[in-house]
DNA sequence: TTCTTTGTTGACCATTTAGTCAAGTTAAGC
DNA sequence: GCTTAACTTGACTAAATGGTCAACAAAGAA
């Protein structure tokens, strides 16, 4: 019934590399229906408002990063190896982004969330709830350390909040730096904080 | 020699309330006026555009922030005692900056700069040029401490790095939450990423 | 074939926005 | 009190922006 439209999906697509590139607020209805070459009144037939744009791109990205997620923080693989992988995945990822497009990205979501958290609410909440869930991946691994007597972290959602802003701080800075080698140090960081003995690969 | 006037130093007030309450993309000039009081003609007189204001309003604020970093991290003071002042100053100024308009401001250099990396070079290079001083405070009382035995931190640069990211993330984290309390972890966090042995007040 | 639903298009409107300017006002210095 | 540099003002323009709409096109269902 109808015709078929890949338009929707291009919107999306459209406005996650606009905001990329430069801001939420800088990204006009116009540029996304430029880049994306739909035009303004199929922008319309399908969203709200830049808004209702942006949220349901969220959501798309989401849905397409969790089993990704599901599968670096399967609770079959060791706790400490979940995190080691999210590390390495992630940079990986921002390497191809890189390459993609000239610049680092960092994470979008706690940059737009920075960006957005007075300005709309449906957004903000949006990122709030998707955070949250990176947030849940990270306290469950060293939850999981804690019990295998591998970290002593009795406090674990206190320390995935230390993992958490150390991790997205740093994204966030080689952003600005447009420098992916503070990434490398991720891993480490995070080691540290975590309080795990550091593996010196010659001395071992 | 004619007439003096505040007009520049309220525009620069403005511009800080309204990035820090809105974001940098969705300021308009207009609204800058409004704020301040300051009718366009009289913006365009001192200044030749918001890229060109915001770059002043960033100068002068670090300006007023140097003497109390300095002091802050004064050699005189033992490293990491100049760390812990720094989260308590920063708690401190992130509970008057609540109650002053209701939201968590966070790290507006932080926030800022992620936000215009990709699109103002001006701002983009004066966020970097102050982060950089930031770093410069860390890691020098980062090596003072392992100087001093205090912690075992051979590479300052690469653990200031850490504490860096970490800070500035838990600061885009209480923005983004609106919640001061996740900054009342920086210490301890901070801590754990030198890998100080946790003081217990209790057992001690 | 024809009907109906879904999607497309370009023209259109009202506001907002950045930026200009000539004429006016104020105060410091002579 | 006069001059002049420093500042102010409001009215203006051109362009960008968000948003609407009626007419049109395509594709599946009857």
């Amino acid at each position: 019934m109808g015709r078929s439209s890949d338009a929707k999906e291009r919107l999306m697509d459209a406005v996650q590399e606009l905001i990329w590139h430069g801001s939420y607020g800088s990204t006009t209805i116009d540029q996304i229906c430029d880049k994306s070459g739909v035009k303004k009144g199929s922008f319309y037939y399908f969203f709200d408002s830049k808004c209702d744009l942006a949220a349901a791109a969220l959501d798309d990205m989401w849905l397409k990063k969790k089993p990704e997620m599901d599968a670096i923080f399967s609770p079959t693989t060791a706790p400490l190896e979940r995190l080691k992988r999210f590390c390495d995945e992630g940079y990986k990822r921002q390497v191809e982004l890189k390459a993609h497009c000239g610049t680092v990205r960092g994470c979008p979501l706690f940059t737009l969330g920075a960006e957005v958290c007075n300005q709309d609410q449906k957004l903000h909440n949006k990122i709030k709830e998707i955070l949250e869930q990176y947030h849940k991946y990270m306290e469950s691994a060293i939850r999981d350390a804690h019990a295998q007597g591998i970290i002593h972290a009795p406090d674990a959602a206190s320390k995935a909040r230390m993992v958490f802003a150390y991790g997205e701080g740093l994204l966030t800075q080689a952003r600005i730096v447009n420098d992916l080698e503070v990434l490398r140090e991720m891993h480490e960081g995070i080691m540290g904080i975590l309080g795990v003995q550091k593996v010196t690969k010659k001395a071992a």
